[in-house]
DNA sequence: CTGTTAGCGCCTTCAG
DNA sequence: CTGAAGGCGCTAACAG
């Protein structure tokens, strides 16, 4: 019910509480807020009112008056579908929840346009800060942000053309750790199913994938090394192709998840014993019926970091800053190799 | 660098954008906002002024003044890394994104005063609706806020002690029909693995479950329905003690992706053939290696169809109410049957 | 075409 | 202990 005025939502305002108080609205103001400063008696009255009109403080208001931020954080991803980024987007919200710090979504859904005004957007809106996994390595939009004094930090892929924090994937190490792996079981044609070039985990897995074969003095073969595949179907089709070829690969290293599982589906259409190795764990990864190896690493924990060194430079502690602007941070998450077997699980 | 002020978070006003350009702030206003009511010489000026400072307009003290809403959008949902609610997630920001409104995260992690909490927090933030998939029956929080003028969609499950909108799956005709399939495969043994009772899919499920059994005069024996499993593990648990009671059920009945993925895991380490149904499709259901029958529904319709009834509530179309509230609308997203076969599965 | 006035909802500062 | 004035950044409404 609460009688409400047109102007805004319909929602009472602070000054509708003081006059059914029969106060002044700094006195309201002051009771509502804890302030100490008031009457028992008074203190009782405005709460009545404020109760009886279901006065909800206008947080937008109340921080453009302080000059504070507006405790929004927007969270920039590719596709929230993708369980790497749902998993991505909890950890981030766990631990900004707890700072009173709300994430705000930004799905690009891997358009760079899109990703272009999806950040000028948060920025207009005044984001106290951003976390995101920009698709390319053009960042100008989010330099532009950084500059413009919105803390940034990338999740993933590190900053191209401007500073911020980061939280890395051990993207290279893992990528020939697996490599190493499938050529010390014999393999020696090992096919590469992976994202776009533009992608910096994608590039930096297949560098790890060749410097291992290399390494191994073994060939790079551009026939084998299949990119650009962002879904599961593009993936299932690549590698079709690659169990197609004269000489087939033995063994296939995907370089995300969205790769493996449509590289399953191939290998397992073919119903070839073809060796499967993917960056990325996922749910089921141990369930799929023929024996999987993933690189893994803590998703949640990505997120996690990610969102601690926004925080901190949103809330800085200590002294503010002597003169220069603390130095960009760089964390990288280490990842593991697991095997999963159609028998059971072991880890390495 | 943008010599900034500290007020803000040093964030340049329209003020510094005139005074730079030697223009009123109004005229500086009209011309950011692509009014044509100014001299192209002007226009340029502000322009540049605007760019060298990097200006970006301040939204949250537009929608202020304007009396608009904060063009935010609450989801409510108890845990985001179940790829139900990423997609449904999606689902509702694919919507709302072209009405140019974002959503904001409220992740509950399942615990009733912190979904509390959140949806106060949302309403403080002037939220222009709520998207929400509460996890108990008490919902006077919600009601609260949709008393108090926020548009509020229930998704998956009907508004409880108020009106709203609200998008539901068919949950017992769909659970029907699946025990249904059960029976007409000759299983008379079938155990039910559930959701907590004070879910109402949880409990919709059973009844379609139930009413299945009844119909088929079959009796339901408590002892082979297990209830409250939220996490996979949990319910792999409740999965294993079905199997191991003295006459073990030879069907299992899930009613949401996390009890069958919990069960599934319980049925293969018992290297058993009871057979698998289960609610809510999943990614890699047809990966499992032995037969699964799910009850699928499109989540991503039941995002974008919330999301819809939210829309038509805020932007109101034609008439402006003649005088009385339109009546809640309740929709039901249908199911269908899919049986995923491991021997029966064919290229892609 | 441009500027002035006024105020969205709230709170800091300074009087009473 | 309480109230009045002023302004955060922005923009309708009215001047000029």
């Amino acid at each position: 019910m609460a009688d409400a005025r047109a102007a805004n939502g319909g929602k009472p305002t602070l000054r509708d509480v003081a006059e059914l108080a029969g106060v002044s609205s700094m006195t309201a103001s002051r009771v509502l807020r804890g302030d100490p400063r008031a009457t028992a008696a008074t203190r009782k009255r405005v709460q009545a009112a404020a109760d009886e009109l279901g006065y909800m403080p206008n947080h937008m208001a109340r921080s453009l008056r302080l000059g504070e931020g507006t405790g929004l954080i927007g969270l920039l991803v590719t596709n929230l579908a993708n369980p790497f980024y749902s998993q991505l987007a909890l950890g981030v919200d766990s631990v900004l929840a707890p700072h009173g710090l709300k994430t705000v979504i930004a799905n690009t859904k891997q358009d760079p346009v899109t990703e272009r005004e999806l950040v000028a957007d948060l920025v207009a809106r005044r984001v106290d800060g951003v976390v995101a996994v920009p698709a390319s390595t053009d960042q100008r939009h989010l330099a532009a942000a950084a500059e413009g004094g919105v803390p940034v930090v990338l999740a993933s892929r590190p900053p191209e053309g401007f500073e911020a924090d980061c939280v890395l994937v051990d993207d290279f190490g893992g990528a020939r750790r697996a490599t190493e792996d499938l050529l010390a079981q014999g393999h020696r044609t090992i096919g590469f199913v992976g994202s776009p070039q533009t992608v910096y985990t994608g590039t930096q897995r297949l560098k790890g994938f060749t410097d291992a074969l290399e390494a191994a003095g073994l060939p790079v073969d551009d026939r084998y090394v299949r990119q650009g595949q962002k879904t599961t179907g593009e993936a299932t089709l690549a590698a079709r192709e690659l169990l197609a070829l004269p000489d087939p690969p033995t063994a296939l290293f995907c370089s995300n998840n969205r790769n493996t599982i449509g590289a399953y589906h191939a290998v397992r259409a073919a119903g070839r014993s073809t060796a499967l190795t993917g960056f990325d764990d996922f749910e089921l990864a141990d369930a799929l019926g023929l024996p999987l190896t993933v690189v893994a690493y803590d998703t949640d924990q990505l997120g996690r970091r990610a969102a601690e060194l926004l925080v901190s430079r949103i809330r800085p502690t200590g002294q503010p800053s002597p003169g220069e602007p603390r130095p960009p941070r760089r964390i990288t998450v280490p990842t593991s190799l697991i095997t999963y077997n159609p028998a059971g699980r072991q880890a390495l």
